[in-house]
DNA sequence: AACACTGCCAACCGCCGGGAT
DNA sequence: TATCCCGGCGGTTGGCAGTGT
């Protein structure tokens, strides 16, 4: 089955009524697009970015002509649009790679992503949530058609409470960073090796680099065959 | 052939933090 | 200081396409 080429069906337009009562502002209706997008949309979008950069999203919304809203046009453009990026075809490294970070990070996407050089955090979520969860545990029923709609956060989970609760630390990357990830008793989720790592700053800092670092990996590699031995 | 089920991807949603006012 | 706005993030879902019956 081939998910690479774009798919350009039939913008649904409606009118959305902000929620601007709440708000206590002036009732206002605008007419937006959402759903798929068109080459056209894709190319007014890019040729926007090339003139004014990937910043300002909403003005970037506005210059393009487009009835989007900011936030789709960012989504749009780190997922599909930006030059480098890679579609399909995860390698076994990559794999490995993801398995590796995970294990340390938790769903913590964009930071993995940030290691995967042309990877975005929608597509490792994807591969994740539909190749490597069901590698991990293949009695896990797909989480796709839960019942609930509206509201996308779960109940709090132990996991994620934890990953919350470093998720500034990473973040700054000051302070030395905790990952104690919940390990369960037998039957619960998978559980994760909980690890104190008095990381050094530098070793979390993603933002100087522009893409996969090999010598990073390395590190990383050896910092978590390490800890795993310890 | 027709229908149901499943896999996958793209896009949306709500929450949150930080900067601006 | 309080409030608003924007961008970033992770979770969730709509819908197409492939597969099974």
């Amino acid at each position: 089955m081939l998910h690479c080429k774009p798919r350009y069906p039939i913008i649904i337009s409606f009118t959305m009524e902000m929620n601007y009562e709440k708000m206590g502002k002036s009732r206002v209706s605008k007419e937006i697009n959402r759903g798929a997008w068109t080459a056209e949309e894709d190319r007014k979008l890019a040729e926007v970015i090339a003139v004014h950069g990937p910043k300002k999203w909403k003005t970037v919304a506005a210059k393009a002509g487009l009835n989007r809203c900011g936030k789709s046009c960012r989504l749009r453009w780190l997922n599909y649009l930006r030059p480098n990026i890679k579609r399909g075809n995860i390698t076994d490294q990559e794999e490995d790679l993801i398995l590796r970070l995970h294990r340390l990070l938790g769903n913590r996407w964009s930071l993995i992503a940030g290691r995967l050089p042309g990877r975005t955090d929608n597509e490792i979520k994807n591969y994740w949530n539909s190749h490597l969860s069901k590698k991990l545990d293949p009695n896990q029923k797909p989480p796709r058609r839960a019942a609930r709609k509206g509201g996308s956060r779960r109940p709090v989970e132990k996991e994620t409470q934890l990953v919350e609760s470093t998720r500034r630390e990473v973040r700054d990357q000051r302070t030395p960073l905790t990952v104690a990830a919940a390990t369960t008793s037998e039957g619960d989720e998978p559980s994760y090796p909980s690890f104190h790592c008095e990381a050094d700053d530098d070793f979390f800092d993603f933002s100087n680099e522009s893409a996969l670092n090999w010598e990073w990996v390395s590190r990383f590699i050896q910092f978590n065959q390490l800890h795993h031995q310890a």
